[in-house]
DNA sequence: ATTAATTACGAAAGCGGTTTCGGTTGACTC
DNA sequence: GAGTCAACCGAAACCGCTTTCGTAATTAAT
């Protein structure tokens, strides 16, 4: 185990625990020739510091805490490890650590807050699932807790934060199937506790406003964020008197949801009416036909995240300073084609 | 932040720090007074422990590390969130930590070891999608990090490990297709670098054994695990002369690749054929027909995987000794039906 | 040559707990 | 009443690293 500590260095090399100790921490007043010198020994020796040691003593536990999304009780998002592999691979450059965090509900989740907020073992928090309103973001900064949100909230001008621009996302895949030929273009859309949800209904609404289409306004239809949800809404859509062309869906899951309400009507996905998700999701691309859908940088993400939380920590900057947008991409697959010729 | 310490709850009772130490510990040689009195005092002044220092102290870092199954470069497993909810919470109850620790290959895997085992901050590992010849069981034994596996392997003797009776579920699963009257059941098996494919060939390869079942060799697939894996299995499957009237897949997402293959060639499956995945997968429910599975019980076992790693610390038991198999249960939904009538 | 300013390092005091060791009580024996 | 033994608690060392502060040696300024 580790036998080399600091103070083996330093009689090995005739210095004090502490030159060596600034030394690896390039301290400005320790010269040039003895930093290399103890660098050299230090990786010779296999010296790796005790984390425990160094976090009691600069008091920083140098530990970013992940809470893990628990979607209606469940845990299957397949986000998880890419989010985590982007986050992890950050960390580790500057030996911090990643330490998951569960909460089966917002009280658990806020009693969590409070633990940590006291127990000093957490640099600083992660959260993602954001909602509309979302307490968390008071919560944490009453705590003083340095936290950066994955994804946006109502009160969020203050708080660090990362999201992917949900707006821009759904403007350009309404206006792919503009480009396709379509006028009909449906959305179905999440609860609108979830800031997201919102956010993509406008970017929908923007860009059928400036194409000039006139959308009736039974064609956006809100769904639980699940394959029946989606399943139903879609059958509200096929229901109505003039049926649209394409949907805009909230999330893959709730694309393949509305792709077996079309089956369960006689219809093709991708045919009669076409499909785009969202979230990428490789299973998207297992079914028949494979579902097109809009992707976000997960991994990029992930290790964005990780690096503000670090500069936040780190830095005296505010959280408002650390806010950003990425962009999804669209992911071609099989269900959004032009409209069938009447 | 925290400002109640072990000094400042000390002086509030009259009693020295170390007292108050072992009061907390729960050690004999304080009167059961004093404990209450020091339980009571800490919870009203809402103590909790830094962390850092007591893992300095105590020389255990009191920290579960779990390795992410990086399976061909992508980490989408489904498992992740439920595996790891168990896990917290079985180590929320003593104050462990759950950190998550990322390599992208064996080598990553192995240099990460090397360097967990010198630098003390983890108490012991979890490692999951165990293969056949996996260097890591001898490895860490080697450089005796405490570690728990999900999942077997050839030399996994004097480890501890927990894992799904792989051969008991796909005796099951085959007995299950018996039942229903099949006599043509066909295996699509995972390649043989994992444990679990040998162990779940020889389950399915047991019961037509006992059921005096003799089966062509061509009846044995061998696929990738994924979706093309299992849609070329099923391709050549059907091409056979005598096709199966059922498949037992090692796995959920070739099962949904070998549905796929079935649409293909215009057949339904569950009805011309016969199919039963494995991991309980959600979204084996959002396809058409939703496919039958067996599923494990995840978060039982993230808890179980968790315990068994803190008392493999504490206790000074051998690792042989914690050992544990999990059963599998059948979950049928549309995609195990009886054959169809000649 | 004298003073001031740098440069480079050591000494030592923590950080907040744990744990060993020893000593003080009081009850209990004979 | 001296000795024995538990039961309880305090003192102090320690875990391994960080960080402030002081100081000797070197260089620059006057």
């Amino acid at each position: 185990m580790s036998n080399s500590t600091l103070k083996s260095i330093a009689k090995k090399l005739s210095l004090s625990e502490s030159t060596v100790s600034r030394a690896l921490n390039d301290y400005k007043d320790i010269s040039k020739s003895t930093k290399e010198l103890v660098n050299e020994t230090v990786i010779k020796m296999g010296y790796q510091p005790n984390v425990s040691a160094r976090r009691l003593a600069s008091g920083n536990p140098e530990c970013l805490g992940f809470v893990i999304p628990w979607r209606d009780g469940q845990l299957n998002d397949p986000f998880l490890g890419e989010l985590m592999a982007g986050m992890s691979s950050a960390l580790n450059i500057y030996g911090w650590d990643l330490t998951v965090l569960v909460a089966k509900d917002l009280d658990e989740e806020i009693q969590l807050f409070k633990k940590l907020s006291v127990s000093n073992n957490i640099s600083g928090l992660v959260i993602s699932r954001t909602l509309r309103k979302d307490v968390r973001f008071k919560l944490l900064t009453d705590l003083k807790i340095p936290f950066v949100a994955h994804g946006r909230s109502d009160n969020c001008n203050q708080s660090a934060w990362l999201d992917i621009d949900n707006e821009a996302a759904f403007y350009d895949m309404t206006k792919h199937f503009v480009s396709l030929g379509h006028k009909k273009i449906a959305h179905i859309g999440g609860p609108s506790i979830y800031n997201f949800s919102i956010q993509r209904e406008t970017g929908w609404r923007k860009c059928l406003f400036e194409a000039c289409y006139s959308i009736p306004e039974e064609y956006l239809q809100i769904a639980e964020l699940s394959f029946e949800g989606g399943m139903k809404a879609m059958d509200k859509l096929l229901n109505l008197n003039d049926p649209p062309t394409s949907v805009c869906c909230v999330s893959d899951t709730v694309a393949i949801g509305a792709m077996q309400s079309l089956r369960n009507n006689n219809l093709s996905p991708g045919k009669e009416v076409s499909l785009i998700g969202y979230d990428g999701l490789e299973l998207g691309g297992w079914i028949d036909p494979p579902l097109s859908s809009m992707k976000q940088p997960l991994q990029s993400v992930g290790k964005d995240l990780a690096e503000t939380l670090m500069n936040l920590v780190n830095s005296e900057k505010k959280p408002a300073e650390f806010q950003k947008l990425y962009r999804a991409s669209l992911l071609r697959r099989g269900t959004d084609n032009p409209p069938l010729a009447d």
